[in-house]
DNA sequence: AGCGAGATGAGCT
DNA sequence: GCTCATCTCGCTC
């Protein structure tokens, strides 16, 4: 089990949004480990793209994605859920991060039912806001090294190939939706974890 | 299985 | 005030 490094969330925020399919997001709570591989995300960069959070410059809320990469961007919105983001940018780019939008739940599924309050496995994390829920993330999260084995980190996990990646325009934005920047597993992989 | 509405609050204009 | 990187439920087909 190898943590992926810093060094891999310092190249454009929309190849580590690629790149991150196949990790796996590690959640640490009193000893026990939740779990789940990432196989969809997307990526939101800066004054280049209309849909970020950082379109309109640096805000108390949005100033992680212009801090360390590596790190988590938690975020609150529809006055219920939480997305958290890892911090990602080339040095070409002073903010961007990439979105979680899905997990397939690997450790910690019954946690994982009690925090949802369901006991369908797939119906746990495949939406950005039910995957925190599931692993319990919320705004105490802000900033979490994602880096560092602490109680929010990401993994090693699959290989993937180019050719099992599908991208596509970004869900739930009105912004931007030229941008194909949303990246998920094909359906036919994914049925295979 | 697909659609519309309601929940519910922070951030921006 | 209105928008929002969402989810769930209930109603209809």
């Amino acid at each position: 089990m190898t943590v992926i490094p810093r060094s891999f969330y310092g190249c454009d925020t929309v190849d580590v949004a690629k790149k991150l399919l196949g990790k796996i997001l590690v959640r640490q709570i009193n000893g026990e480990m939740i779990s789940g591989i990432i196989v969809e995300t997307e990526a939101y960069r800066y004054k280049d793209d209309e849909a970020s959070h950082t379109y309109r410059g640096m805000t108390k809320r949005n100033r992680a994605m212009f801090g360390q990469v590596g790190k988590a961007y938690v975020y609150f919105t529809y006055g219920m859920h939480y997305c958290v983001n890892a911090v990602a940018r080339s040095p070409d780019y002073e903010a961007g991060a990439v979105l979680l939008r899905s997990l397939v739940p690997q450790q910690g599924i019954d946690f994982m039912m009690r925090q949802r309050s369901t006991s369908d496995i797939s119906n746990l994390t495949n939406g950005p806001a039910k995957l925190t829920q599931a692993l319990n993330v919320t705004i105490h999260e802000y900033g979490e090294d994602l880096t560092k084995q602490s109680g929010l980190y990401i993994i090693e996990g699959l290989k993937i190939k180019k050719s099992d990646i599908v991208s596509g325009p970004r869900i739930g934005i009105k912004k931007a939706t030229d941008k194909m920047w949303n990246f998920k597993l094909r359906t036919d992989v994914l049925s295979k974890l």
